[in-house]
DNA sequence: TAAAAAAACTAACAACTGTTAGTTTGCTTG
DNA sequence: CAAGCAAACTAACAGTTGTTAGTTTTTTTA
């Protein structure tokens, strides 16, 4: 049937993804992941087409997730500040249930073939729907009128970077996480007392 | 003589931390080293001993720089604050002068063999070190009274990604990249009218 | 329970991997 | 200019890689 098809094949994507975030895309063998499900290297073969789907699978679907994310975000009447807030939302949520998925977004992104020309399509568009949410919030006063490629690329690195702190925290609760991370993104950490 | 056979062995080091840098370290064959340099790759070895060399002189080398500027910054009386806006300094000029390097400190640390174990220390030491400066500052109330390891996460997020934002950087003026990222790390972007 | 479908298997391939051994080239220096 | 040496070369190795073909086992379905 399809849907258990589906399902084994979501099996192997989320074993290999837990390799991949582990030594990285090429690091990881078809042999590496069967062992890991306790199968040979050819039965895999029943399920996908090749190593590279398998990246394509993972990467473009999280990348699309996102692109979705921040176009609702986008769209709403929010402040600037307001729309931070639910962009720090959006990657607290997302990363805490990919954390796998999340470091060959970050990190393999290149070993992308057919699709790397879309990723990127993506990811340039990502960060420019971003970047204007920065700039609106300048021109409103609402952010202080500072360098927006500095504010964006600061906050970004964060976010992109919680994959790898997330699993450190053993209580994950998304909605406190989220406040805590927008306090100190923001409005710093300095107890400006003057 | 020895003079020269070191050069030769740092043109090597660069050559692969560069290439390490766009597609990491596993997908980097000695025989792409080899032709970026215009050789064949068994040449490569009258000058290192093994591709797992050239990782280890990379990322520890850069670890230990890393480690000694923290030890310098943690040494002096300055405020916590200050002390902060020192280690700012001191990632931007060393992922400034190191773009290729720091790729691989970042994504091909596990990849280390036999110093995998004394990277891991560096790196633990670093962020116990980098903490203890934050939570003194809290203490001192020169920071605000939040989550110490969302504040360390985020800052050493945005830290350790410099490298990936620099290169785009047309001018670089460490002193001024510097200081606009600690006001943004430090005061937040909001502009607080009230 | 028999047929069909899904999922595993064995065996093998051609290409590529890091690395070694032995040899040749070309520059430096006495 | 001869000797010595750094640095390149060719050829080859044993192991690993992604993947295919063909076959057998297991599970589902009628």
């Amino acid at each position: 049937m399809k849907l258990k098809a589906e399902t084994r094949k979501s099996e192997i994507i989320q074993t290999a993804a837990k390799l991949f975030k582990e030594k990285g895309y090429s690091a990881v063998t078809m042999r590496d992941i069967a062992a890991e499900m306790g199968i040979k290297a050819a039965s895999l073969y029943n399920h996908i087409t090749s190593k590279q789907e398998i990246l394509k699978e993972i990467i473009i679907s999280l990348a699309e997730t996102f692109t979705l994310g921040l176009q609702d975000i986008q769209k709403s009447d929010s402040s600037s500040i307001k729309k931070l807030q639910d962009i720090v939302r959006l990657h607290v949520s997302i990363a805490s249930q990919n954390t796998y998925e999340m470091a060959s977004l970050n990190n393999d992104w290149m070993h992308l073939e057919e699709k790397l020309k879309y990723y990127l399509e993506l990811r340039l568009n990502y960060e420019a729907e971003f970047r204007n949410i920065i700039a609106q919030g300048v021109k409103n006063n609402e952010i202080v009128n500072g360098n927006v490629e500095v504010m964006l690329f600061s906050i970004l690195s964060t976010l992109r970077s919680l994959y790898l702190w997330i699993p450190k925290k053993e209580e994950l609760n998304v909605e406190n996480l989220s406040e805590q991370l927008s306090q100190v993104l923001i409005n710093g950490i300095n107890n400006k007392i003057n």
